[in-house]
DNA sequence: TCGCTGAGA
DNA sequence: GCTTGTCTCAGCGAT
C-alpha cells in the first residue's frame, strides 16, 4: 500500500486537501485497541500497582496522532461483545475466535470512560459493528457536505470509500482512496466486497468459495465485472474452479451478504453529537496520571480536575528573587528544626508544610534574579552551620549543588527519592512531580508536600519490612556515593593520547584493507551498509535476521568468518573502533582540569538493587581482552598514592550456596577448590585433577546460567552444543545438587504468591509478570524470579560493605577513599604508606558483612594502575 | 528517538 | 506449537 507523500498523515492536515472545512474522524474502536494492545504487548506496561494499561497506551498515542488532522467531529465506535445483526444467524461465528486476554478486557472498559472524558463520542450499537456505526456515520457526514477519515485496521473498510470519504489504514499508516484501490486492486470500492464474497476471510468467518483466494478472485473479476456475473458464467469457466463455483455460489452470496458494511444503521445519535473540540479533552488528565500514562496527559490542555479528598494542603508559596528575598527566607527557617529541599525545576526549600521559599528567575535579561549556585551556596552554609536535618527529593544532587565537603554534610533523615525506589524498585524514579502525584494526589509539587510524604511514606517503608534497609543501608550509601563523585577517578592523559593513536591507526589499516576487498568505500559499522556488502554484493550465507535487515552481530559473523577474510577484519575494526570512540575518547572527554573522571553512581536506577554508573559508566571499562584491559592503566591514584582493589570471589554461587542450603553446594565451596573445576568433577563423575577445560567451562556456564534461570536451548547456545546435551548438563547438575533445584522452583512459588521477589536483606522487586497471560512474560517473570534474590543479595552485602569500609577508613583516620565499585568490586585511592593496613581493613570489613553457611571471600591487591590491582 | 551492537557485573 | 539467561550504559546510524 503507498502512502501519498501529498498527505502524510503528520504534517499537512488531511481536511485541507478536501473543498470542505470540516472533517469527520471515525475511529474504529476495537481494532486500534487490538492492535495497540498487540503493539505493546511485550513491553509488559502496568501501573505501579500492577493494573496494565499497553493497550491504553498504544490507543492514546495513535489518537493524539489523529487529531493532528484537525477533525471538527470525532466518533468512536466499539462492537458489542453479541452477535451482531449481520452474524446472528450464523450459530458458530464466535467459536473460532480466541477471548480477548484478561489484560486487555481490564483496559476496555476504561478506553471507553477517558474518551468520554475527553468530550468524545463512544458509540457501541448492539446487533451492529463498529464498521457499521462507521458506515452510517460516514454517509450521513457526507450528505452534511462533510469529509470523513475512517481510522481502522480492517479492510472490510474500504468498501466505504468514495470522493468524501477516506481510510487512514492504521496497519500501515496509510491513506487510502479510490485512487489508492485502483492501483492496488484494480477494483472500485464497491467491488471490494465482490472479493471478498469470493476470496472468504477466515478471521471473521466468511465462507467464500473454496479454493479461491485473492489472485484467483481478482483474475474472475476482471474478466466478469462483479460477483454476480462470474457466478452466472460459472459454467465457463474451466476445471475444478468451474464446479466450484456454481456449488458454491449461494455461499458466495451469503458471504457477500456478511462482508457488507450497514450504512444506514438506525443509531440514535447523531453528527452533531459527535462534535469535537481539543480544548475539552484536559478532563481525563488526571484519570491519565493515575494510570500513570504521563507523557498522553501532558499532552492535554488542562482540564477541570476533580476535587479529591486527600489532596495535599495549601501551600503559601513566596518566590526569591534576589540575595536578600534568600537571606530573609533563611532566617525564617532559623526556628525549625528540619529542612525540606528540592531540586526540581530550581531550588524550592521549606521548613514548615504551609510556606515555601522558591527560586525564581528574574522577568527580563536584565533582572536574571537570583543566582542559582550563590542561593546553594548560601543554603548548604546556613544548612551546616545551623545543624539542620535535612528531608529531600534527591539529597545528593542538592549535597553537589550546595558544594558540600563530603566530611560536612548536614544530617539526611529522609529522601522521598530513595523510599519511592525501595517501595517501587521495579520501576526507576520518574520526578519528584510524579511522586507527589502518586502519594499525595495533587498536581503540583512543592518541596513543603515534603513534610506530608515523610510520615506516610516512612509508614509504608516500616509496612513493608524495608526501615532497615533504608536506614541501615541506603541512606548512609548516599553520602558514600556523593564522596566518590566528589573526588573522581585520577586518569593519566598520555596513556589515553597513545592507545587513541595506536586504537586508530590500526582501525585506519582495517578499514583500508576492508574497502579493498569489498571494491568500494562505505561505513562499516552501518549494520544496513555491512549487510548489503557481506551478503548481498559477497553472497556470503546470512544467518539469523533482525527486525530491520540482516543481523551482524559478532555471533553470526564469527560463523561466517571461515568463508571470507573481510568478516575477520570487519569484527576487528569494531573491536577497535569501540575502544577507541566510547572508552578511550569517551574518557579524554569526561576528564576535569585536574584530570579527574566524576561518574556519577544512580542508587534509584537498577530493578535489583544494584547501583549503576553513568556519565561516564566507569563500571563497563575493559578487562576480557589484552587490547581492552590496556584502558585500565590509564586509570591511576592521585599523587603519592596507589590504587587498591577489593573483590569478592564468585559471590553469586556462593549466595546461591547459602540460600538453597544445599550442602553439597556448599561443601564445594568450603573445600576451598575453583568452584567451577569442582562442580565439573561431581556433575562429570570424575576426579578432580582430570576434569578437563572443556568440562571447567561447561560447568561454568551451568553455574552462571543456574543464576539467570537457564533453559537448555540458551546453554546449548552459549556452550556450541547440541540441545539434548545441554539438556542433559543440567539435569546431572540438578541431581547433584537438588537442594538447588528445590530452592529455585520455591523462589518462583513464592513470589507467585506474595507478588514479588525479595532479598536476603528484605529489598523488595514486584513481579506483575507472574500472573501476566502470556506465557513469554510469565516465563520471564519466572527467571527473575529466581535471579533477583541473588543478584540483588550480593547488591545488598557490596552496599552494605561499602558503608562499613568508608565509615571504617573516616574513623581510622585513614585518607584512603573510595573512589569507585563494579558490583563486586571496590577501588580506594590509598595513600602509600596506608596501603598494607587499608588492605587488611577491606578485606575483613568485606569478608564480615554477612555470617553465611558459606564464607564470603574478598581479596585485596594493590597498584600503580586499575591495570595493576587485578 | 529507536534499534543494533557491545562493554561490564 | 512456541520460546528460550539476569542487570546495566554508551555510541552509532537511520528515521
Amino acid at each position: 500500500m503507498t502512502t501519498e507523500a501529498a498527505h502524510p498523515i503528520q504534517g499537512v492536515p488531511f481536511r485541507e486537501r478536501g473543498n470542505m472545512d470540516r472533517l469527520l474522524l471515525a475511529i474504529d474502536g476495537n481494532s486500534l485497541l487490538f492492535q495497540a494492545y498487540h503493539a505493546f504487548y511485550k513491553a509488559n506496561l502496568t501501573t505501579r500497582d500492577g493494573f496494565p494499561t499497553g493497550a491504553l497506551k498504544g490507543f492514546f498515542t495513535k489518537f493524539l496522532d489523529l487529531l493532528k488532522q484537525e477533525p471538527s467531529h470525532v466518533v468512536v465506535a466499539f462492537d458489542v461483545h453479541q452477535p451482531t445483526f449481520r452474524h446472528e444467524r450464523y450459530a458458530d461465528y464466535k467459536l473460532g475466535r480466541k477471548p480477548a486476554d484478561e489484560d486487555l478486557k481490564k483496559q476496555m472498559p476504561v478506553v471507553r470512560e477517558l474518551l468520554r472524558s475527553m468530550g468524545v463520542a463512544v458509540i457501541e450499537c448492539p446487533r451492529y459493528e463498529g464498521d457499521d456505526i462507521l458506515g452510517t456515520f460516514a454517509r450521513r457526514a457526507e450528505k452534511a457536505g462533510m469529509d470523513t477519515l475512517i481510522a481502522t485496521g480492517d479492510r472490510d473498510a474500504f468498501q466505504l470509500i468514495t470522493e468524501h470519504t477516506k481510510i487512514y489504514y492504521t496497519k500501515d499508516n496509510s491513506i487510502v482512496d479510490t485512487a489508492v484501490l485502483n492501483e492496488k486492486y484494480g477494483l472500485t470500492p464497491d467491488r471490494m466486497r465482490d472479493l471478498k464474497a469470493l476470496m472468504g476471510d477466515s478471521s471473521d468467518h466468511i465462507p467464500g468459495v473454496s479454493g479461491v483466494g485473492e489472485k484467483t478472485a481478482l483474475k474472475l473479476l476482471n474478466e466478469y465485472g462483479d460477483l454476480e456475473s462470474v457466478l452466472s458464467h460459472a459454467s465457463e469457466v474451466k476445471g475444478k474452479l468451474g464446479e466450484r463455483l456454481a456449488a458454491e455460489a449461494e455461499n458466495a452470496r451469503f458471504s457477500y451478504w456478511l462482508g457488507t458494511i450497514e450504512t444506514a444503521a438506525p443509531i440514535k445519535e447523531t453528527l452533531e453529537d459527535c462534535a469535537f473540540s481539543f480544548e475539552n479533552t484536559g478532563g481525563a488528565k488526571q484519570r491519565l496520571y493515575e494510570l500513570e500514562l504521563n507523557s498522553i496527559a501532558d499532552k492535554l490542555p488542562d482540564g477541570n480536575a476533580p476535587v479529591q479528598d486527600d489532596v495535599a494542603p495549601e501551600v503559601h508559596t513566596v518566590a526569591i528573587t534576589d540575595v536578600d528575598g534568600m537571606q530573609s527566607a533563611l532566617d525564617a527557617l532559623l526556628t525549625c528544626d528540619t529542612v525540606a529541599v528540592t531540586a526540581y525545576p530550581s531550588l524550592a526549600f521549606a521548613g514548615t508544610a504551609d510556606t515555601a521559599y522558591v527560586l525564581t528567575p528574574g522577568e527580563t535579561l536584565f533582572d536574571i534574579g537570583m543566582d542559582e549556585d550563590e542561593a546553594y551556596r548560601m543554603l548548604g552554609a546556613f544548612l551546616y552551620s545551623h545543624h539542620k536535618k535535612l528531608i529531600a527529593f534527591d539529597a545528593k544532587t542538592i549535597f553537589h549543588r550546595c558544594g558540600f565537603d563530603a566530611d560536612a554534610l548536614p544530617e539526611l533523615r529522609f529522601d522521598a527519592m530513595l523510599s519511592d525506589y525501595l517501595l517501587q524498585s521495579n520501576r526507576p524514579v520518574e520526578s519528584y512531580e510524579t511522586l507527589c502525584r502518586a502519594w499525595l494526589k495533587t498536581e503540583k509539587a512543592s518541596p513543603a508536600y515534603l513534610f506530608s510524604l515523610y510520615p506516610k511514606m516512612s509508614r509504608a517503608i516500616e509496612e513493608n519490612g524495608l526501615a532497615s534497609l533504608e536506614r541501615d543501608v541506603e541512606l548512609p550509601l548516599l553520602r558514600v556515593l556523593y564522596g566518590m563523585e566528589r573526588i573522581g577517578f585520577m586518569t593519566d592523559e598520555t596513556v589515553l593520547h597513545t592507545l587513541h593513536r595506536r586504537f586508530s591507526e590500526t582501525a585506519s589499516a582495517l578499514e583500508a584493507r576492508i574497502f579493498e576487498q569489498a571494491g568500494e568505500r562505505f561505513n562499516i559499522l552501518s549494520t544496513k551498509q555491512l549487510g548489503r556488502i557481506l551478503f548481498e554484493k559477497l553472497g556470503l550465507p546470512s544467518g539469523k535476521k533482525t527486525k530491520t535487515g540482516f543481523s551482524t552481530d559478532a555471533d553470526t559473523l564469527e560463523e561466517i568468518a571461515p568463508l571470507h577474510p573481510i568478516v575477520n577484519d570487519v569484527l576487528q575494526y569494531r573491536f577497535l573502533t569501540k575502544l577507541d570512540s566510547t572508552f578511550v575518547e569517551g574518557l579524554l572527554k569526561q576528564r576535569d582540569g585536574n584530570g579527574r573522571i566524576h561518574s556519577r553512581f544512580m542508587q534509584c536506577v537498577t530493578a535489583t538493587g544494584r547501583i549503576s554508573s553513568t556519565e561516564p559508566n566507569l563500571q563497563n571499562i575493559p578487562v576480557r581482552t589484552p587490547e581492552g584491559r590496556e584502558i585500565r592503566k590509564a586509570f591511576i591514584p592521585s599523587a603519592g598514592n596507589v590504587l587498591i582493589g577489593a573483590d569478592y570471589s564468585q559471590i553469586e554461587l556462593r549466595l546461591l550456596a547459602h540460600i538453597s542450603g544445599d550442602e553439597g553446594f556448599i561443601a564445594a565451596f568450603n573445600s576451598g577448590e575453583d568452584i567451577h573445576a569442582r562442580t565439573a568433577a561431581e556433575v562429570f563423575h570424575v576426579p578432580l585433577e582430570s576434569v578437563t577445560s572443556e568440562q571447567r567451562s561447561a560447568a561454568k556456564a551451568v553455574n552462571f546460567g543456574i543464576v539467570y534461570g537457564i533453559s537448555d536451548f540458551g546453554l546449548a547456545k552459549n556452550l556450541g552444543i547440541s540441545v539434548p546435551t545441554a539438556a542433559g548438563y543440567i539435569r546431572r547438575y540438578f541431581e547433584r545438587y537438588p537442594k538447588v533445584q528445590s530452592y529455585l522452583k520455591e523462589s518462583v512459588a513464592r513470589a507467585k504468591e506474595r507478588g514479588y521477589a525479595e532479598t536476603l536483606f528484605d529489598r523488595k522487586r514486584p513481579l506483575p509478570e507472574l500472573s501476566a497471560s502470556n506465557y513469554n512474560v510469565r516465563q520471564f517473570g519466572e527467571r527473575v524470579a529466581m535471579n533477583m534474590p541473588i543478584q540483588g543479595t550480593a547488591a545488598d552485602i557490596i552496599k552494605i560493605a561499602m558503608v562499613h569500609v568508608d565509615r571504617a577508613l573516616r574513623e581510622d583516620g585513614f585518607k584512603a577513599r573510595l573512589v569507585l565499585q563494579i558490583h563486586d568490586e571496590l577501588i580506594v585511592d590509598c595513600p602509600r604508606e596506608e596501603a598494607n593496613n587499608v588492605m587488611r581493613l577491606m578485606q575483613d570489613t568485606m569478608e564480615g558483612v554477612a555470617s553465611l553457611s558459606v564464607r564470603l571471600v574478598a581479596e585485596a591487591k594493590c597498584g600503580e594502575s586499575w591495570y595493576e590491582t587485578k
